[in-house]
DNA sequence: ATGTATACAATTGCATACAACATAAGGCTG
DNA sequence: CAGCCTTATGTTGTATGCAATTGTATACAT
C-alpha cells in the first residue's frame, strides 16, 4: 500500500509554510512519515522511487537524505543502499540515559539563569497543561503541551547546544515508535513531575530542578 | 592566495584511504581546511569556485555541504549563500558549559560501567601521555594522545549517542581556532586532571571522575 | 545437487545543463 | 544631483542523463 505523501506533505506547509525549498521540504516530509510510523525502521529507500512518489528529482531528495543521513536517521546499508535507521537495543537505554542528562541539565540551568519572563511563561504553561488535563484532553493536545513545556525549559537554558542536542535525540527517539503518553497513570506521574520541576524552577533551586 | 587543498586532501586520504566517495572525501577535505584555519568562520564558500578547486562537480559538493549544515558547521546567510559559520559570544560559553556536562557523564559512566580490559586500556593511555609528557615531546604528539584518552573514555562509556554529541562538539571546537595545548603551565594541569579521572574510573568512583 | 561463473537488471554516485533568484551597477528621469 | 528602475551578472536550486558498482538469476561444470 502507498504511502499517503500528500498527507505529510499538507502538513508540513502548514507548520512551515510553502515557500521551503524542495530539499528541506522533503526533508521534513520523510520524518512526518517515519513519525507517523509510515516508514519503519530498517525500510529500504530508493531514490528513484522515492523521487517519482513526492514527485521531485533526485537531486533534492539526495541532499535531504544526505542531512538525515548527518543527523543518524538513515543509515546506508551494504551495498550502499539507503534504509531507516534500526537502533540496537542497547541503543535504547542509551538514547534515555542521554536525555536524562541534558534533561537534567536543562533543568538546572533553567532554574538558575532564567529570566523572570521566562519563569512566568514556563509557568504558564505549567498552568495550561494542568487545566488540559483536568478537562480530559485528547492524547494528542497533552503530548503538544507537554512538548512545549520542555522546550521552553530548553530554551530558558540558555544553551543554543544542548537545545540542538535535545532536539535531535527528540528526532532520533521517533525511531523507537509513537510514545504512550495515553496511560492515565502515568500521565498523573507526568503532572507531577512538572510541577515539581516548575516549582524549582520558580524557586531557583538549580539541584532539585535537575533532579 | 589560494588554499593547498591537494595538500588536505592527502591527509583525508592518508586517514580514510582513498577509497572514500567523493562527497565524504570533500566533507572531510572541507573539515581539515577548516581546522587548519585555511578557511575562517565568515569566509563566504561559492559551490562554483570550490567545486572548481576541489576538482568535483558541484553534486557531491552539495551534499558534503548538506551534511555540514546539519552539523551546524556550516550556515547559509541572508540570500541563500553559503559560509562557514560564525559563533557567537555566548556560544563559546554554551559550547564550553556542554562539553563539561558530557565529558562529566562519559567519565562517571566510565567509572560506573567500564570492562576490566576498558579500565586497563584507559589507564595504558594514561602511562603513556605521562612519558610523552616526561620526554618534552611535540605539542602536536601530545594533543595526539590527549585526544585517544578522552575518547577511550567515551568509549568506555558504552553510549553510542554522548560519543557522537562528544565528536560532534569538537567538530565545531574548531570554528574558535586552534587550541592551546602548548603552555606548560597548562600541560601540568591536564595531566593532573586526567590522574584525578583515571583513577576514579580504576576505582569505580563515579562522582569522583564527573567531578 | 551444489558450487561457481557469467550476464543482466537495478540502484547509487557523479556530472552537466537549465531555471529561478538575488545582487549590484548603470542609466534614465524627476 | 538624487532616487529609482532596468539590466546584466553571478550564485543557488532543480532536473536530467550517464557511468560504475552491486545484487541477482541463470546456466554450466563438478
Amino acid at each position: 500500500m502507498p504511502i499517503d505523501w500528500a498527507k505529510h506533505s499538507r502538513t508540513v506547509n502548514q507548520r512551515y509554510g510553502d515557500s521551503l525549498s524542495a530539499t528541506r521540504h522533503i526533508r521534513h516530509v520523510l520524518l512526518a512519515a517515519i513519525t507517523a510510523g509510515d516508514i519503519m525502521p530498517g525500510t529500504r529507500l530508493t531514490e528513484t522511487e522515492l523521487g517519482k512518489q513526492l514527485g521531485f528529482s533526485r537531486t533534492p531528495l539526495r541532499e535531504a537524505i544526505a542531512a538525515l543521513k548527518a543527523e543518524g536517521i538513515i543509515e546506508t546499508g551494504e551495498g550502499g543502499s539507503l534504509q531507516v535507521r534500526v537502533l540496537a537495543y542497547q541503543d535504547i537505554h542509551a538514547l534515555y540515559e542521554m536525555r536524562a542528562t541534558l534533561e537534567g541539565m536543562a533543568a538546572r540551568l533553567a532554574a538558575t539563569g532564567a529570566s523572570p519572563a521566562e519563569k512566568l511563561f514556563i509557568n504558564e504553561i505549567r498552568i495550561n497543561e494542568t487545566q488540559l488535563i483536568n478537562s480530559q484532553a485528547s492524547a494528542a493536545a497533552l503530548a503538544q503541551i507537554n512538548s512545549k513545556f520542555h522546550h521552553g525549559i530548553y530554551l530558558a537554558s540558555h544553551n543554543g547546544f544542548l537545545t540542538e542536542a535535545l532536539d535531535r535525540l527528540s528526532r532520533t527517539m521517533v525511531l523507537l515508535g509513537p510514545t504512550a503518553y495515553s496511560l492515565p497513570a502515568r500521565i498523573q506521574e507526568i503532572a507531577l513531575e512538572h510541577d515539581s520541576i516548575n516549582e524549582a524552577i520558580q524557586a531557583g533551586h538549580g539541584d532539585d530542578a535537575e533532579a
